[in-house]
DNA sequence: CTGTTAGCGCGTTCAG
DNA sequence: CTGAACGCGCTAACAG
């Protein structure tokens, strides 16, 4: 506040039209008829006065806030920024305003983030941070908004916006597939998110399906970070008979990996393939440019945005909206070495 | 809104307590003078029925929205997201929201932006992003409230937080001129960011007092984005006599070098040094990591926003508070080649 | 179609 | 030290 004194209300426009403010709330609301031209006087003159409705004094009348709540892990994190980008865009589009809760800012202060929201009186709350425990989801929940989840423990919440890992590992794998890997490991992520697990499962699929037996011994467990990538990847290339390619958890232990590779004076691409998840803005500057498989991140910010506002206006919304990621081809992955000089031999005996 | 109805009141807490609305409001503010027994009851009440303030209505009445806008570039730039996130911090100490605008969302209507801004009455406005037109300074210092700019446009306002360039930029210069370097080119930034001639300024002057006679066409102008860097770097490296170190606008640009210095087959350090400006977490990411002068960013966030507090409460704030940066020297940043080699021969002969 | 009126939940005088 | 009463700026019935 401490607005100029002078900003207009409701009131003064109302007057200088020389109507009521119930007309005036009924014109800038578009809600209820008023003819043309009272409607157009009105118009005018809120214009003139440059009116802008006060949002607390229209949230306290209207019971909503027109504020959604969107709870994240870390800012800093491009994967969490690009959600944020895209609910902030259809959140501005409909006359919302997102409040951000960062759950590292409140690092064991959960409920102090749950507290901010229902102080705020946010009209519904997107929770797209990854690692929500039962008792973070029942906060939230318990708000009595309509929640949704973004990448999350979706058994928590009526609600969810989820990529489809199985089928984006199953993509990672078929393009390492088709170039003629056969040894391809998998550093995955924290056993504690279910994305570990879905992940791993395509992954295992995809090799059933090429008739490549699974191999316990090429699957290392990371936590998604870079260090712990980076010593499981360097474990793998350890064994006596090491991987061709390497389909990582996500980009960041992508990167790990790449540090593994390079440590053992190894190529990557050429010795040693590599994909990641998520397509992170890095994937495309780190050298070589990364393989990786795209999560339309931007989009499922704006489609939980949108599926929360439908709620609000009663509208029923799937329990589940699962988004299809794509893969997106760079340096990182070319065929095996091996499959080269087997198939350098083949068009040299062909000749 | 949409609270569940029975989310209690300032009113159940009185009747429950036996006080007034009043008495509540004032022990809930720790205004006024409260008996220590009543006090005591009154928050017993609150807590026992989980009493929180509606901030919408508190607003209305106080006429103080506890909102502060943070206007940026892009909260996909690890940059913003870090001021974001020390802005967060301070805020949310204070029991302050940050309202985020992103200008890259609001393109071409930054107007638009500055209305979601007063429509929310904010309190008062944070403005980071760096590339602020007159216009839209002016925009936001007609909000009537105060305003503070981070490493912007500071003629277009009345106070802000800057970080020390053209110190950083010495620092730079120093760290290669101290490694041995003496032909050193830098790839400027954008012509129309103030940040830009302040780090050019620091290069001059390092060079200057080190005795090294500046050379025009070691000087190139990028648009502190990759491509543009790129661009840049690749020219400066077919020069006839070629720097043997970089100094680059950003670490954006700096790995645009990056790109620029492989593609001739060299290699980044032991051939060509590299320096960036910020250290984004990208910086530690790249290979080899980024040497790089690095901006507290999300100190600045926090001293914004303590500053702003400040003004709030009617404490007079100094126009300007200058923030210094520090080195963090990495891999991308050697000795010479050349003076390697004489070193070399300085050692062998000297034996 | 338009105006009147009663709150929304809370801060803040002003009396007592 | 405490309570009653008013108003913050707006929406939403309800009348006309």
């Amino acid at each position: 506040m401490k607005q100029r004194r002078d900003t207009p209300r409701i009131y003064d426009v109302a007057k200088m039209a020389r109507v009521s403010i119930a007309t005036v709330s009924r014109v800038a609301n578009g809600r209820g008829n008023v003819t043309g031209p009272t409607s157009e006087r009105v118009r005018a003159t809120m214009r003139r006065l440059g009116y802008r409705p006060h949002a607390l004094a229209r949230g306290l009348a209207a019971r909503r806030s027109e504020t959604l709540g969107l709870v994240i892990t870390d800012i800093l994190d491009p994967y969490f920024a690009e959600i944020v980008r895209g609910a902030q865009e259809e959140a501005e589009a409909a006359g919302y305003v997102i409040l951000l809760g960062d759950t590292s800012v409140h690092a064991h202060r959960e409920d102090l983030l749950v507290r901010r929201l229902m102080e705020r009186r946010v009209d519904g709350v997107i929770v797209a941070s990854s690692r929500t425990t039962r008792a973070y989801a029942q906060l939230v929940t318990s708000l009595d908004v309509p929640v949704l989840c973004i990448n999350g423990q979706r058994q928590f919440f009526p609600h969810s916006v989820q990529i489809d890992n199985r089928a984006g590992a199953k993509l990672a794998l078929q393009h390492l597939i088709g170039l003629g890997h056969r040894r391809i490991a998998h550093v995955a992520g924290p056993s504690d998110v279910p994305t570990r697990h879905e992940r791993l499962a395509g992954y295992r699929v995809a090799l059933a399906e090429a008739g490549i037996a699974y191999e316990p011994q090429l699957v290392v467990s990371g936590s998604g970070d870079l260090e712990s990538s980076r010593a499981a990847a360097g474990a793998l290339l350890m064994l006596l008979d090491p991987p061709t390619a390497i389909f990582a958890y996500n980009d960041r232990s992508a990167i790990g990996c790449y540090q593994a590779i390079r440590e053992r004076g190894l190529r990557i691409g050429a010795d040693v393939s590599v994909v990641g998840f998520d397509d992170i803005v890095m994937a495309g500057w780190v050298d070589p440019p990364l393989t990786t498989v795209a999560q339309p991140r931007a989009e499922m910010g704006r489609l939980a945005v949108t599926l929360l506002l439908g709620m609000l206006r009663g509208e029923a919304a799937p329990a589940q909206v699962v988004v299809m990621p794509r893969l997106v081809e760079r340096a990182s992955t070319a065929p095996p070495a091996v499959a080269m000089a087997a198939s350098r031999r083949a068009t040299a005996s062909s000749r």
